[in-house]
RNA sequence: GGAGACUUGUCCGAGUGGUUGAAGGAGCACGCCUGGAAAGUGUGUAUACCUCCAAAGGGUAUCGAGGGUUCGAAUCCCUCAGUCUCCGCCA
C-alpha cells in the first residue's frame, strides 16, 4: 500500500509510475485524493463534537461534585443534544475510511527507475547469463521420465492421497530433496540469515500484511472452519514475524531465512507448463527476507541477488538473471530479479528464485517501523527472495546431470545427500 | 472439548464510572553531583490521525480486539482472541 502523503506530494510522478506498471485506472489518484479530502474535513468535525463532549461530561462531573445538580441535569441535556451529529459524522467517517483504504488497496506498488518499459514477459531484461548448457548423451530425456527410471517422484499415488499437482517424494527423491534443503538453509545461515521455523497456516492478517489479500485470494487454500490460510510462501509468515513492531535501529538490518513447504491453488494452470515438477500445488522452498533502512534496501538487493547467484553456481546450473519490466512485476514490488535455471532436455528457462524489493508497500499495510534519528517513526523496506525454490532445480538439477551410469550428484550436495551418483 | 482466573505504557504494577494517557517502581535518555564511576538528585521517556508552510502549541483516538450502556468507560454489559490453572482427550 501506497502512504498517502506521498501520493498526495508526487502526484505527476505516481501517475508515471504507474504507467509504467501498465496500470490503467489512473483516475483512481484523484479519487484517493478527494477520499483524503472528505476523510480529513470529516475528522476535523468528528474532533471538534468529541472534544465538545468531553469538556462538557467534564463540567458534568465538576457540577456534581459541587452538589449543583440541576445545572449538571441540564449539561447531560445539552450533550444528547450532540450525540446525533456525533454518530452522523463519524459514521460518515467510518465509510469514508473505508473507502479511501479501499482505493489505496487498489494501487500496486511503483516501479523503480532501473526497472524496464515493458508489458509481457518478452520484455524482461536479461540482465547475465552463466554456465554452459551440457551436450546431453543420446537418451537423454525430461525429469518427469528421470523421476521414474529411478523411483524418485510418484504422482500417481500423490493423485490418489490428494489430487493432481500433490507429489510423493520417495526413496533416493526424497532423500534429495532433504539434502537441497539442509544445503541451502547451512548457506544462508553462513551468511548471516537466522533460521525460524514459522507458522504453515496464517491468519487474515499476516496474509494481508504481505499483500496476499484481499487480492490473490483465489491463489491460497482457505481453511473455512478456522478461517486460516495455507502459507502460499515462507515470506508471509516471517515477514509477520515483526508486524505492528518498531525496530531500534540497532538491530537492523533484520535477515531471516525458512524453509518451509509452499502451497498453491494455481488456479487456471495448464499445459505443459504444469507437466512434472514444473508447476505444483505443494513445493517445498527456502526463503530469505530482509528488514532494512530505506537508504539501504538497494544494496541489501543486490546482495540478496548474489547471494542466490552464488548459490546457484555452487551447484553447477545454467541460470540467467532477468530484470522484470514494469508490466511483469508483480503488484507489490518495486523491482524484481527473477533467476532460471536452464532444464536442458525440456529447452527451456524454469524460474526458481524471484528476489524483489517491496520498498514500504508492505510495511505500511504491517506497521513494521524504526525511528530515525529525531526519534521520528519511519517506515522500513522489506526485501525477499527464493533461495531456493525446490521443485524446479530438482528437475533442472536431474536433467541437466543425466548420464548414462546415472545422475551425478553436484559435489556441494554430497555430504548432504552421502553418495555422488543415482544410478 | 469442559470449568475457572486473567489480559493496563519498554518492563513490573496500581487503578471497579468523573481533569486517568493513566499512580508507584524499574529500565532508558539527558542534566546536576564526581578526578572518573557508582550512589544520590532533577527533568524527560507511547502510537496514529487532525490543525499548522514548519516548529511550538492545541485537539481526537488508543488500557487484548470489536460492539453496547452512559452526559462521561481502563473501570459496567455482550461477542471474539490470547495467557494461565484444573479436568478430559492425545502425538
Amino acid at each position: 500500500m501506497l502512504q498517502l502523503a506521498f501520493i498526495r506530494n508526487n502526484k505527476e510522478k505516481v501517475v508515471e509510475a504507474l504507467k509504467k506498471k501498465n496500470f490503467k485506472d489512473l483516475e483512481l489518484i484523484e479519487k484517493i485524493i478527494e477520499a483524503d479530502d472528505n476523510r480529513k474535513n470529516l475528522q476535523f468535525q468528528s474532533d471538534e463534537k468529541l472534544a465538545q463532549r468531553n469538556t462538557a461530561s467534564k463540567d458534568i462531573g465538576a457540577l456534581l461534585a459541587q452538589g449543583k445538580k440541576e445545572e449538571a441535569e441540564a449539561k447531560k441535556q445539552e450533550v444528547s443534544a450532540l450525540k446525533a451529529s456525533i454518530d452522523e459524522i463519524s459514521g460518515k467517517l467510518a465509510e469514508t475510511e473505508a473507502l479511501l483504504e479501499g482505493l489505496l488497496l487498489r494501487l500496486p506498488n511503483l516501479p523503480n527507475d532501473l526497472v524496464p518499459t515493458g508489458l509481457t514477459a518478452e520484455d524482461n531484461e536479461v540482465v547475465r547469463t552463466h554456465g554452459d548448457i551440457p551436450k546431453l548423451y543420446e537418451g537423454a530425456v525430461p525429469h518427469w521420465d528421470l523421476i521414474t527410471k529411478y523411483d524418485l517422484v510418484d504422482f500417481q499415488t500423490g493423485v490418489k492421497i490428494t489430487g493432481s499437482g500433490f507429489a510423493l517424494y520417495k526413496g533416493r527423491g526424497a532423500k534429495l530433496q532433504r539434502a537441497l534443503i539442509q544445503y541451502f538453509l547451512d548457506y544462508n545461515i553462513a551468511a548471516g540469515y537466522t533460521e525460524y521455523v514459522p507458522p504453515h497456516v496464517v491468519n487474515y492478517a499476516s496474509a494481508f500484511g504481505t499483500g496476499q489479500l484481499p487480492d490473490k485470494e483465489g491463489q491460497m487454500y482457505h481453511m473455512a472452519l478456522d478461517d486460516l490460510y495455507l502459507i502460499p510462501t515462507a515470506e508471509v509468515p516471517i515477514t509477520n514475524i515483526y508486524r505492528d513492531e518498531i525496530i531500534p535501529a540497532a538491530e537492523l538490518p533484520k535477515k531471516m531465512t525458512a524453509y518451509t513447504p509452499c502451497f498453491r491453488r494455481e488456479a487456471g494452470s495448464f499445459g505443459k507448463d504444469v507437466r512434472g515438477l514444473n508447476r505444483v500445488h505443494q513445493f517445498d522452498k527456502v526463503e530469505i527476507v530482509c528488514i532494512t533502512h530505506a537508504a539501504e534496501s538497494y544494496a541489501v538487493l543486490e546482495q540478496m541477488v548474489e547471494h542466490v547467484e552464488r548459490l546457484i553456481q555452487s551447484l553447477n546450473l545454467p541460470y540467467r538473471i532477468l530484470r522484470l519490466c514494469g508490466g511483469d512485476m508483480g503488484f507489490a514490488s518495486a523491482m524484481t530479479y527473477d533467476f532460471e535455471v536452464y532444464s536442458t532436455a525440456q529447452e527451456r528457462w524454469l524460474e526458481v528464485s524471484s528476489v524483489s524489493n517491496f520498498e514500504t508497500f508492505q510495511t505500511n499495510r504491517m506497521k513494521i517501523r524504526t525511528k530515525d534519528e529525531n526519534g521520528k517513526s519511519q517506515l522500513l523496506h522489506t526485501l525477499n527472495g527464493s533461495s531456493l525454490a525446490l521443485p524446479r532445480i530438482l528437475a533442472s538439477l536431474l536433467e541437466n546431470n543425466q548420464t548414462e551410469k546415472g545422475i551425478i550428484i553436484p559435489e556441494v550436495l554430497r555430504p548432504y545427500f552421502g553418495a555422488d551418483i543415482i544410478s
